[in-house]
DNA sequence: CAGGTCTTATGATTCAGATCATACAGAACG
DNA sequence: CGTTCTGTATGATCTGAATCATAAGACCTG
């Protein structure tokens, strides 16, 4: 989102992770601007019982953890690596001063919290009211054109148990609906993988 | 949120709206910043079935419908006047002059994108995985909260059913947990009406 | 490449929120 | 102030996703 010229000459610095590390934890101080170069990063909050909800996945040249920074209250998710990942890191004060100085990256960051409250809007009343079929299929939908496929089958890249995380059921629901697409001829298996 | 004084200067006007009547539609482009001066507006989602879903509600002084507004997408929501309400108007050329001129505003801008962002998120775990009774709680503590109730009871300003639209669950479903509430002593009900 | 781990799949059962129907109470309007 | 409308309440029934258990397949690691 910010391009690497501008994070370095506001001193941003690297960190890599390895898969399944965290990155920060839920309650924690927001105190550092995250962007990602490579790799990818998921958003979870847990219910009482330790169930995982997956509030949003951030790829390669995405930014995340932003409320916490501009809001000042803690972390309301815990982020981890999906893969082994590298993020730029800028201290707060920096990024304010990027900020301020930007007014066109300011204006992106608007537009990354907008797009984020476009997608909680869909998911929430999908989850409130579609039956499982519905809350899938938009879902692989919104996966497919958030990562920009163009042309040839689009091979969803998350396990049946992320679906699940996101869109608040179980994973035999999940499978068993999936199931139900395929039949329907929405999408295809191959070697266990969705394909649209 | 933007003091009226400044809103004058970037000649904002005033529009009042009848209770129940529509600010605007899903779908529709956004135009205009809207900030309320007095009243309450609320954002409905509806389902295929028509069944409303309530993504949040305004009072007086609080901004709604920026996010169209920056990303250029059409209205993700319906809004609607709760009561008679009176609402600042500013044309979308002199909403961008105004937040590039005051870094401040815009900043307050970004952070009533974050708590709704906040709320978003938590509302989407209590969906998906809380029983009736925890999501019900939960709403009326953040009412209390975002009223700034200080000392008192209070009075849960909303329906059943417009609880019910913001939680995701049948207006029966509610009025029987608000029951339960008070049963376990959390709420009193006076009037029907839901006191903490 | 084999063994272990994780993911996917399937079947049977349960139960809580939805659904439907009906009645009562408070608010609004003329 | 009476009537109408909206909101609240209650009871009975239904159903589909969750839950639990078990098995098969793909992927990862040494």
């Amino acid at each position: 989102m910010i391009p690497e010229k501008i994070l370095k000459q506001y001193e941003a610095f690297r960190i890599s992770f390895r898969k399944d590390v965290m990155i920060f934890l839920e309650g924690e101080q927001a105190l550092h601007y995250f962007q990602l170069e490579a790799g990818s990063i998921k958003m979870i909050t847990r219910s009482d019982e330790g169930q995982e909800f997956i509030q949003g996945i951030s790829y390669a040249g995405e930014s995340f953890g932003e409320p916490p920074l501009l809001c000042n209250f803690p972390y309301p998710s815990t982020a981890y690596a999906m893969v082994d990942t590298t993020i730029w890191k800028l201290r707060k004060e920096k990024f304010f001063d990027l900020i301020k100085d930007h007014f066109e990256i300011h204006l992106k960051l608007d537009q990354v919290l907008c797009e984020r409250l476009r997608y909680k809007s869909k998911i929430l009343t999908s989850i409130a009211f579609d039956d499982p079929e519905n809350r899938v299929w938009w879902l692989i939908n919104y996966l497919k054109n958030k990562s920009g496929h163009q042309s040839g089958k689009f091979a969803v890249p998350l396990t049946r148990q992320q679906i699940a995380d996101m869109v608040g059921m179980r994973v035999e629901t999940v499978i068993r609906t999936v199931k139900k697409l395929e039949d329907s001829g929405k999408v295809r298996l191959v070697n266990h993988k969705i394909l649209v």
